[in-house]
DNA sequence: ATGTCGTGCTGCGCACGA
């Protein structure tokens, strides 16, 4: 079973784009991140007429996230619990039912937190804790869980073109990357470190200064996996050459391959 | 050397978020 993460940016201006990559890559599962429509504007005929079940977790012009499964819903949750005033939708999740039995995932748009220290660095953080209390809770299932998404965190200078250029950022202060080393701790693994870790892989890279040519991009789009997923992780990729096509979008799809 | 993109309204240029 191939599990995806991609933050398209707007699912309306990537419907092309979104569609050419499903039909080559063929995931099972896709969660997308950064739709940026509510439910009745996103486009889930282009899905639907290709096998794919559609759930949403739309908002008007910003954030939004979306499931796309080959599998019919047995579940889905909408939203971070932890915080009945939020009202910026970041959080999906569901559960699909497979011979070997159920299998849980989400899908993230974690907030970037621009600019640090501010309220919106202290909304990341908050949020950031709030996904550890809930991850805590999902965790109790015992079950094959992949929380899925555009983390904005940077883990380490490795994940990135130039550390000192990101030293003050919000992805990358110590604050963040120790929120994102907590949840590691409470027994989730990152995918991709977990059977590739080559530095200098990235998954976004700025449609600003030329980014994308000059290769300055950083890796913040990551799968955390319960135990019972990381024992099924047979590899990790990401589709880089998509962002060399017309109209990308500024992340690239990650793909995790697993026995499920 | 510089260099973007998407959304939506204050609306056909600008503010905002990233």
């Amino acid at each position: 079973m191939d599990i995806a993460s991609w933050n398209v940016n707007s699912i309306k201006a990537r419907t092309h784009a979104v569609t050419q990559w499903l039909d080559e890559a063929k995931p099972d599962i896709a969660c997308l991140q950064e739709i940026k429509t509510v439910d009745e504007g996103f486009p889930s005929e282009f899905f639907e007429e290709r096998g794919y079940n559609v759930a949403t977790h739309g908002q008007k012009s910003y954030n939004g996230v979306a499931l796309l499964s080959k599998y019919p819903f047995e579940e889905i949750n909408v939203g971070l619990p932890g915080d009945d005033e939020d009202e910026q939708a970041r959080y999906l999740e569901a559960v699909i039912s497979t011979d070997t039995g159920p299998v849980r995932f989400a899908s993230i748009y974690l907030p970037n937190g621009n600019p640090a220290p501010g309220p919106k660095y202290d909304y990341k953080l908050a949020w950031m804790e709030r996904l550890y209390a809930h991850a805590k809770v999902l965790l109790v299932h015992e079950e094959p869980l992949i929380l899925a998404g555009d983390y904005n965190v940077i883990q380490s200078a490795d994940d990135t073109y130039d550390a000192a250029l990101w030293a003050d950022d919000a992805l990358f202060l110590p604050q963040t990357r120790a929120a994102f080393q907590k949840l590691k701790w409470l027994g989730l693994t990152e995918a991709y470190e977990q059977v590739d870790g080559r530095p200098h892989q990235y998954t976004f890279w700025d449609y600003q200064g030329g980014a994308w040519p000059k290769n300055h991009g950083i890796r913040i789009d990551h799968l955390l996996l319960s135990g019972q997923a990381a024992d099924k992780l047979k590899s990790v990729r990401i589709d880089a050459h998509v962002r060399d096509r017309e109209k990308p979008s500024d992340h690239v799809p990650i793909i995790g391959t697993f026995d499920l």
